[in-house]
Formats: C-alpha cells, sequence, structure tokens
DNA sequence: GGGTGTGAATGAGTTCACAGCT
DNA sequence: AGCTGTGAACTCATTCACACCC
C-alpha cells in the first residue's frame, strides 16, 4: 500500500498535538477538535488514521495515550535516531546548540567541516572532525540522518559522500538542490525561499489566496 | 486569475538558479536544463511560467538576465522588506546572526522579548525591546514581516499582535500552528517534523517512496 | 446525539503531446 | 532541428456524505 507524502507530513503533527493533549491530562479527543489545532479538516485527519489502521471508537473520539503509542511507532519515534552534521560554520553551531532534537530522540554524533581551524576543537561536546574522513568515520552505520550545513557549492558531494555511506535521510540547509538516488529522502531547510514565496503575496496586494 | 500555491514556491528557485547562470555568464537557459539543476520537469517549469507570461523564444529558451528581471519583479524581489524578530533566545540570536537575509533584501529592523534580562541589551547593532511594546512600535508600518522564535506557548498571542499592525507574512520558528485570518501567510520552519517526516520512511526499510 | 471509517465525488496539480515559432 | 506554450488527459489528494457503531 502507498500512502501519499502530504499523509507522512501529518503525522508528526498528530503526534505532537497528541503529546500536548497528554500533558494537559485529556484522555479522548475527537478528529474535530485535533483538526482545530492544527488547522486541518476533520475529515483529513480520519482519512490520513485510516490508512493504518481503525483507532478510534465511534460517538466518543480516539484515545489520546493510545493514538499516540500508535503514531510513534508508525512514524518511527519510539527509537533513537543518530545524525551527523556537516558544517559547522555559524549556522552549524546554532543546529549543535539547539535543545530541540534531542527530546525528540534526534542525537548529533558527529560532525565534519573543510577548516582546518575548526577540525579538532570541541563544540557542545563533539569534536570537529575532517570531512575528508566522512565516509571513513561514517561507512560503518554511523549514523541515520545527516545535516548539511556547508555552502551550497559543496553540498552535492558532501551528499554524495553521506549517500554512499548508507544514509536514507538528509535535512539540508544549503540553499541547493542535490540530486540523490531514490530511495534517499531530503527535506530542505530555507527561510529565504519561504520569505520569497511570501512577499509575492505581500507585492500583490491585500487580498486573501 | 488564480494562481497554484506550488506555482509560488517555485518561482524563487528558478530565481535563485538564474541568478546562478547569471554569475556563470550564462546568456541562455532551456527549461530543460532549468530542471536539472532543480530536479523539476522541464514542463512543469514551462506551465509556471506560463501563468505569467510568455518570456522564451521558440528553438533557443530563455534569457537568463530577462527572465531573472521578470521573476524578481513577480515575487517581489526588487526591493526591500522589513522584518520584525519577536523572541531573541538562542534561537532568535542565531536569526539575528543569519547573514543570507540582508544579500536577499530581507533586513530585521527590531527585535521584541519578553525576558526582562534580554531587554535593552543590544545585538547584531539592534537593542531588544519589550514584546508589550509590540504594537506601540510596529503599529505605524514598521515591519512587513514576522519572524516568531518564541515557546510555542506564546507564538499565538504574539502573532495576534504582529497581525493587528498590518503584518501580512509570518515566518514561524515556533513549533506550533496559530490561527490566523484570510490574507495573511504563515511558513513554518521546524526541522524536528522534517525529521519525523523522514523517520517514517527510513523505519519503513530500504525501498524508495 | 455524537463521532468514526470509507467509498464516491470533487477538485487541484502535474504530465503529456503536439502545434507553432525560430 | 530545437524548444516554447498550452489545451487535454491523467494522476493524485481532499472533501463530501452517509452507513454504522457507541
Amino acid at each position: 500500500m502507498d500512502i501519499p507524502e502530504g499523509v507522512i507530513d501529518r503525522l508528526p503533527k498528530y503526534a505532537r498535538a497528541l503529546g500536548q493533549l497528554e500533558a494537559e491530562g485529556r484522555d479522548v479527543v475527537s478528529s474535530q477538535e485535533l483538526g482545530v489545532r492544527l488547522n486541518i479538516t476533520h475529515a483529513q485527519i480520519r482519512k490520513d488514521l485510516s490508512y493504518f489502521g481503525r483507532f478510534g471508537k465511534q460517538g466518543r473520539g480516539y484515545n489520546v495515550q493510545m493514538l499516540l503509542d500508535e503514531l510513534r511507532r508508525i512514524v518511527g519515534l519510539n527509537r533513537q535516531w543518530k545524525m551527523a552534521l556537516v558544517g559547522v560554520g555559524r549556522l552549524g553551531r546554532a543546529i549543535l546548540g539547539y535543545e530541540g532534537f534531542s527530546p525528540q530522540g534526534f542525537r548529533i554524533v558527529a560532525a565534519f567541516d573543510s577548516d582546518p581551524s575548526l577540525i579538532g576543537t570541541r563544540i557542545n561536546g563533539l569534536t570537529v572532525k575532517p570531512v575528508a574522513d566522512l565516509e571513513k568515520e561514517l561507512c560503518d552505520g554511523g549514523a541515520d540522518i545527516g545535516i548539511v550545513a556547508t555552502p551550497a557549492e559543496t553540498a552535492q558531494s558532501v551528499i554524495d559522500s553521506l549517500v554512499r555511506c548508507g544514509v536514507r535521510a538528509i535535512l539540508n540547509y544549503a540553499p541547493a538542490f542535490p540530486n540523490v538516488p531514490d530511495g534517499v529522502h531530503v527535506r530542505h531547510i530555507d527561510p529565504v525561499l519561504a520569505l520569497q514565496a511570501m512577499t509575492y503575496h505581500l507585492k500583490a496586494g491585500a487580498g486573501p489566496g
């Protein structure tokens, strides 16, 4: 069975909202209420969940704890993921210092850079290694996910290296669109593109859209 | 005429690629070649551009400089945009220090926080102001775009304030999905959600998808 | 009554394929 | 020959609406 990518994108949102509901001590939630929290229609939520099973009770809704457990299992949030960071410039250091990853099970276990003045330095408990050693260090399954925070010019070769090491998921902060083989997933974090997509609407006038 | 959002998202990518081609000294480019650079089909590119006009020459392709100018005009990249940052914690300071905005015409002109120990301090040439003064400071058209880097709990109220000041575009780094009126555009930067959407595929096995 | 699960209907977006220009 | 621009075909995703269950 093939699940639309849009569905996959929403599952973590559901999990996050359910985590909040759990923290609020709620036992049960309806697709309606979940939808209001996330700006998603209730029909959409039920349809999405129906790809994976029947988790609700008619007339009642979903058990918060149970649905949260199911979603964590489906999305793969019930384990630790090891990440390798490439590029320890200004942006890379901010990523290393970000406290939001580890509570969600994402841990940066290696950091690489090409700048000799950075190599060997310790940042947040991690020693920066030369990017030339990336494949040597990582190809024994050292990381599940790659984070690329290099200049655009080097992103493709870095990603090629990561892919050769079996990395099949890449979070790309570089302003570039590298090619990857089938089965490798890339997500782009690009605030400038996000801003530019919005300026189109700002420029166009006050109307919605 | 109503333009699909996916088209709007791709226009800045075209502009970026054309900027690179220009820097490489290229005069002409085909939809085919542009597509290879961006992992977008040539039919898609031609269709996207056709929403706005006829910019190419059959048998030849697109004039790089001319198409770049047109796209900049369409997307609104040919002017300066003023942004207000709310939340000057660890993440907010990284955003203030990011060098990628100003070359693209995006300038942070104000920074707000609720932490008394931050208020009044200068960061990157900007004095941090109390978030309580946001509407007073901004409602005279002080900013076109809001950047929200607060905790999830305060994101909604901050965004409400920004919207009351006429801000119609928000770049949201907070892990929250606030409600905004029609005509206000929100883009979410959420690396954890991006990672979680990928772990679904990692967990599922080695196949593509 | 209230809310789920789901086939059917609708809608949106992408790809095809080709006429037409250079 | 080469490449654009675009209606038509098609694929994919969302919404509707209702049977069914609590």
